[in-house]
DNA sequence: CTTTCACAAGACACTATGTCTTTCACCGGA
DNA sequence: TCCGGTGAAAGACATAGTGTCTTGTGAAAG
């Protein structure tokens, strides 16, 4: 009954692999029928996996999703808005963020709507990422609001507060998707539409 | 084998109340869990009604969730939308619109963001309904930025179209809720926001 | 008092979920 | 090189939901 020590380099190397593996191919799968709802077991199949695989990796369906979220979060340059946040001039970060969710929104938009509807609609089927996400977005939309009163572009008769929830309202997914989706705007003229409604509703000039 | 007439009166009578009771029991069910997947099973329970009946009169899951849009939107006083539209002033008209909305929105918020949500997660299982809420919607959005356009309210640097874009962003059940909820504004709040974004991205003056 | 319809009751086939146990393949260490 | 241990496969099991179909039954309409 010894316990002898393994480091398990190979295996664990294979374990990543076969981690990914699922990953990409709920990713392919809700791709290409977005608008269905996705079983563990059609996830297992299309990876060559066995169901029980799944759910020893993932603990759970929520388990799964959650982690598929933030697969697809790292691979649609989520570090590019992180970058725009930098830009010293307040209106450049304001319109640079816009973009560049814009385009993160763009790159995977089947998957990430499908994501952040189900987490609306049932919020343990997709655990935390989702939410996570969600409360950077508004953590991140208090303090462009604060910068843009810091450095008075702010109109006179909005307040801070008031200019986060603008900010709230057209940088999230379902302003996006009701300009890009709905009414049928390419990527590019759905940022500039929705900069152009935050400045003529926040900023000064 | 004489096929003879009937009128079924009393009995026509008590299978609409039959139907209303189905519907009654699906909207207390998602007024008390919003978050979570609606089995037939427990509406029918719930309505104190065999399961088989609710196929029966709704056909499929589907057309139950359909209905219930209808029913839901029928006593959340869509009427007051429509009123709106009837101000001479296209302004008023915007105002009016979007104070109604917020009220309906409000009214029955729970069920209507399943509703929504659902559809857009999987639009079969919940069926029309809200898909056409929402083009109606859009038109209602189109002759709204016309009316705006002819009264000469929209600012030179706005066209028709875009004005129609950017009302059909505000006038969402999610940037509603992205206020209301999201941002914890009232009613009242959150409809005065979004009128002051409308006008500010829009109109003159 | 018979016809006809709304509804109940429940069987059946199917698909999912989640848990658990058994088995297999193969890597790591001695 | 051999065996111990582990990651993963395979699959059984219980539970729950969907959708279809068939067979009653009670009561209103004729």
């Amino acid at each position: 009954m010894s316990t002898r020590k393994y480091e398990q380099r190979a295996r664990a190397v294979a374990a990543d692999e076969t981690r990914r593996r699922i990953l990409e191919a709920m990713y392919e799968r809700l791709r290409k029928a977005p608008a269905t709802a996705v079983s563990v077991d059609q996830v297992a199949r299309d990876a060559g996996v066995a169901r029980s695989t799944v759910y020893l990796v993932f603990e759970s369906r929520a388990g799964l999703f959650d982690a598929l979220a933030s697969f697809v979060l790292e691979r649609s340059g989520f570090g590019a808005i992180n970058e725009a946040v930098r830009d010293p001039d307040a209106r450049e970060h304001l319109r640079g963020a816009l973009r560049a969710g814009a385009r993160m929104y763009a790159a995977d938009l089947d998957v990430i709507r499908a994501l952040h509807y189900s987490a609306k609609v049932d919020p343990d089927a997709v655990a935390g990422a989702v939410q996570r996400l969600e409360e950077g977005r508004a953590g991140g939309m208090r303090y462009l609001a604060k910068r843009l009163h810091e450095q008075g572009l702010l109109r006179p008769d909005v307040s801070q507060k008031e200019a986060a929830d603008v900010l709230w309202v057209l940088t999230s997914l379902d302003s996006f998707d009701l300009l890009h989706t709905g009414r049928g705007l390419s990527t590019g003229k759905a940022a500039e539409r929705l900069i152009q409604m935050a400045e003529r509703a926040l900023c000064v000039g």
